[in-house]
DNA sequence: TCCACATTTCGATTATAGTTGTAGTGTCTA
DNA sequence: TAGACACTACAACTATAATCGAAATGTGGA
């Protein structure tokens, strides 16, 4: 009877909110772990893997196993244009419009990804250690240089202490804002750990964005250049 | 802590087998009353405005009403749109695919639509009759000439019988295949029923695809000038 | 006025999907 | 090899949405 029957089995996966968190988290174009996501929608491992399956088994996802790692990322292009049409006819509703499109600059000056910095300020600072010699760009990674080491244990991090970690050290992170890359892994969080330890930034109540403090934008000029 | 997070909003709406049906429904631009729609799910009246209820809620749908009757139709185009790319990134599964595309040929050729001829052959035999000068084109319906009167009256219709019944009488209907207007209404209906009194169509099992038999090919030449 | 009809509202039932705890598999590192 | 960790499979519980019957509302026509 029905020629298009299955429009509703696409629209199934996305009509749910712990769902539609995990895609639209995966619409940075990055590989994200099924951690990753479950605490990006706030639910449990579990969940996420529930969901994640679904998602596989209607192709709106990819899954690359690396070791005990399994890193998903959209299927297509196709599917991340879809997922934007729905932003499209999903707007805001017009009462907190104006608190959120301040909310929305906010994360884009500044925010957490994960465990990361991101934004504007993660991507400056990702450009400006570039500059300096101190990474250098992989494919999918960055590579500390000598010249960075030593800045970085200068800085105060215990580089030997990260590379331990039982996670990738330092691999690029695509920006959704900024559209370029920054860095995440250890070194990344280890970064952002530490500059809040010196209280150079601080967390935004309820929502991901971070506001760099008057000390750190002595620190950031003084240490990496960069005028916030 | 999300900023999007009624993308699940829009796509719960459309996740659903009925409210999928209705709006894929309503995708050929036109009003339809509440009853059509259930018709086409095949649900229950109570069930369709159920759902109706809630795809206007969520700016899928708008209403005009007019008498006792509602008429349905999309919210805007960008809806239209969003529905389109569903119809890409779902596709029918391969295995079938020569099956449909010569069933979606056959419904593209001549097919009931609710109660009355459409695609191909209802829009051909519509303009026959404008042409012939039966019918007279209003904004939405279609007015019957005193030419017309004679003309239906000696094909074997009751006008009288037909503006009886407690519905409009001839109004204009958009095809999705033709993109044109086609006699809907009572008349439409009636039209459509003498057509398979007389053996000129019959329904494609399945389908609501009909298809024109040799008697209905010379009856359509005669009749309405008419190459099937 | 009364009746027929289109549609909605309400209430109850049924089905099903989301969630999580527990347990298990596989992988990495010390 | 042991233990930490990422993830999945299973099973049970819970919440909620879809459905429909019965009844109400509103409209048009006889």
């Amino acid at each position: 009877m029905n020629i298009n029957p299955n429009v509703a089995e696409v629209a199934f996966l996305l009509g749910e909110t712990s769902r539609a968190t995990i895609l639209t988290s995966l619409m940075d174009g990055r590989f994200h772990t099924a951690s990753e996501l479950a605490f990006m929608a706030a639910i449990t491992p579990q969940t996420a893997s529930f969901h994640l399956s679904k998602l596989i088994e209607g192709n709106l996802v990819n899954v690359e196993k690396h070791g005990r790692h399994r890193y998903f990322q959209l299927a297509n292009g196709e599917v991340a244009r879809i997922l934007e049409s729905f932003l499209a006819i999903s707007p805001p509703p017009e009462v907190r419009s104006l608190k959120q499109s301040s909310q929305v600059k906010l994360l884009r000056e500044a925010r957490t990804c994960y465990d990361h910095l991101a934004g504007k300020l993660g991507v400056d600072l990702t450009e400006s250690m570039l500059n300096a010699g101190y990474l250098e760009k992989e494919v999918r990674d960055f590579v500390v240089t000598p010249k960075g080491e030593q800045f970085f244990t200068d800085f105060g991090l215990d580089l030997c202490i990260l590379k331990r970690k039982r996670r990738s050290f330092s691999h690029a992170c695509l920006d959704w804002s900024e559209r370029h890359h920054h860095l995440a892994g250890s070194l990344g969080h280890g970064l952002m750990t530490h500059f809040f330890e010196l209280g150079w930034i601080i967390q935004v109540p309820s929502i991901r964005a971070v506001k760099v403090t008057d000390k750190g934008k002595v620190g950031f000029k003084q240490a990496f250049n960069i005028n916030v």
